[in-house]
DNA sequence: CGCATTTCCTGGTAGC
DNA sequence: TGCTACCAGGAAATGC
């Protein structure tokens, strides 16, 4: 996303949106609010997670998520357009919302009003902020007892974490991703931390990961799935260690890791036992 | 509130 | 060739 944002920003900072066309997309919250676009510009172009943002003149914000498979273009593109915004401008005035399987969004709400976004209202700090301290992820990490691969996608501790980069960031770490939050050993945090910040820069100085959808508003693919050592590895030998990724399906989410890399944590003995 | 489960959606593919 | 079944997953909705 950050790819993205980066593309989208000297495109769109400044321009005004003349109108709002939906193709083909469904009533209800995914596409909320999109008629007042008409008439505001768009002042800057920002991120959250996932999430991009851009405020309006008008004091809205057009809130964007791809989803899985959406794309955002400056061409028409060839099936499954959701929306067309046109653009003042002389040149690229006009963007192309495409999505496959209308997991996306594209939405106007009041500037920071994420009632209808809830997990971009309780999304915890970008990873590579210093917001993102050892200290905050060792006490946000307490707090729970899911695993701490389902805990990262929740986007609670660390903005922006998917499928992909939680696997990523776990094996760097060494960490099982079934090892419930509040037990990752202490001396784990840091590395955790790291490994997330080390696999997002390196993932958006390779322009992101394209599985099979995923495309930069040029219509480029990410470069960084060839340098993916965990995820989509299952059945070949860890590159660390030798040893035969696993794979396993964690809070319903397809999970790669490596047996011996990724070893749980030995349960803490209390004090004084035996 | 926390946490688990279910839902949304469609293209690609495995299996027959 | 054509059919069915299943899989991929980010976030929201639902259930407890």
């Amino acid at each position: 996303m950050e790819t993205v944002r980066r593309e989208l920003e000297p495109w769109l900072t400044g321009r005004t949106i003349l109108g709002a066309c939906l193709e083909d997309a469904p009533p209800g919250p995914k596409y909320a609010g999109l008629q007042r676009a008409a008439g505001q510009r768009i002042t800057s172009v920002g991120r959250r997670g996932k999430f991009l943002l851009m405020p309006l003149s008008r004091g809205d914000e057009l809130v964007v998520h791809l989803g899985m498979t959406g794309v955002v273009s400056d061409r028409p593109p060839p099936g499954h357009l959701r929306v067309r915004l046109d653009l003042s401008g002389e040149a690229r005035n006009a963007l192309y919302f495409r999505d496959i399987r209308r997991f996306g969004r594209f939405m106007v709400v009041p500037a920071g009003d994420y009632g209808l976004l809830p997990t971009l209202a309780s999304m915890g700090p970008e990873p590579l902020s210093d917001e993102f301290s050892v200290a905050a992820l060792k006490r946000t990490l307490a707090r729970s007892r899911t695993p701490v691969k389902t805990y990262l996608l929740s986007q609670r501790p660390v903005a922006g974490v998917g499928n992909i980069y939680a696997d990523e960031a776990l094996w760097r770490a060494g960490l099982d991703p079934q090892t419930p939050a509040d037990e990752v050993p202490a001396s784990r945090v840091k590395p955790l931390r790291d490994a997330i910040r080390c696999v997002l820069t390196e993932s958006i100085a390779a322009q992101g990961t394209t599985l099979n959808d995923y495309r930069t508003v040029a219509g480029k693919s990410g470069g960084f799935l060839d340098r993916l050592s965990a995820y989509g590895h299952a059945g070949e030998p860890c590159p660390r260690c030798g040893t035969i990724i696993a794979h396993a399906v964690v809070g319903a989410r397809s999970t790669h890791y490596c047996p011996a890399c990724q070893r749980p944590p030995r349960r803490r003995t209390r004090a004084g036992a035996r």
